[in-house]
DNA sequence: GCATTAACCACAG
DNA sequence: CTGTGGTTAATGC
């Protein structure tokens, strides 16, 4: 009867997307698209024309910004997830890059199917609402934490983060490079590294170049929270 | 002043 | 790409 089923059967369906009825999911299905990345691979740039919606099945990104002298990554973020609502919807131009750190499924809503089901279906727009406002809230935290927070403080915030948010596990392998995590955590290399290496000496956690476990998880949270 | 923090530079695995 | 050592500027006591 309807002629897309694709998006119907997702198990990755969005809380959004769940409120669609199924012809509306069989419009969904018809005006999208999926694609892979590995590792590395460019999802959408910065600067570059978009009239997509990103949503990220599966798999692990960065979020990042040419700043005026680094890299800066914006935040990490795991699937099931919209990725680019902010960059689309308001902007021509993506606003910020988004690039793959492990094997990525994601599809490509076309904006206009996507803002019709905004203005035709309260509950959809409603759960977009709450997605847009949960991250304006977190990015609030994150920036007084950048701010406020010194590195050991900060990084001590970035492996719990990659614990519980990412891999939902206290041993993991840690996704990106030294650069990039002194990206993400507002410092450099150098300085992750050694902090690293101290926490691994203080047996707070288990490192062996990016395999990482974390040993002492209460002394990490008050490191993150006192630095 | 002296100590601490963290960035920058450089060089070696 | 990573780890380490030396240097240095800023800030605090």
């Amino acid at each position: 009867m309807f002629e897309n089923q694709e998006c119907l059967y997702c198990p990755f369906k969005s809380t959004a997307a769940k409120t669609l009825n199924s012809e509306e999911l069989s419009t969904l299905g018809a005006n999208c698209a999926q694609a892979s990345f590995k590792k590395g691979d460019t999802i959408f740039k910065e600067g570059v024309f978009t009239s997509n919606i990103v949503y990220l099945k599966e798999g692990i990104v960065k979020l990042h910004i040419d700043g005026p002298s680094n890299e800066q990554i914006i935040k990490i973020a795991r699937g099931p997830s919209y990725l680019g609502i902010p960059t689309t919807l308001d902007q021509k131009y993506n606003q910020y890059s988004a690039t793959a750190i492990e094997k990525v499924h994601a599809c490509f809503i076309d904006i206009h199917t996507f803002k019709q089901f905004v203005h035709e279906n309260g509950k959809f727009a409603y759960e977009i609402i709450i997605e847009l406002c949960k991250n304006e809230v977190n990015l609030f935290n994150k920036c007084v934490n950048r701010v406020q927070k010194n590195i050991r403080g900060r990084v001590a915030d970035a492996l719990l983060f990659f614990a519980d948010e990412i891999y939902k596990c206290d041993k993991y392998l840690l996704p990106i490079t030294r650069t990039d995590f002194g990206n993400f955590v507002a410092s450099t290399r150098e300085t992750v590294s050694r902090i690293l290496t101290e926490f691994s000496s203080d047996e707070i956690i288990y490192l062996k170049g990016k395999n990482i476990k974390i040993l002492d998880r209460k002394r990490l949270i008050i490191i993150s929270k006192t630095g």
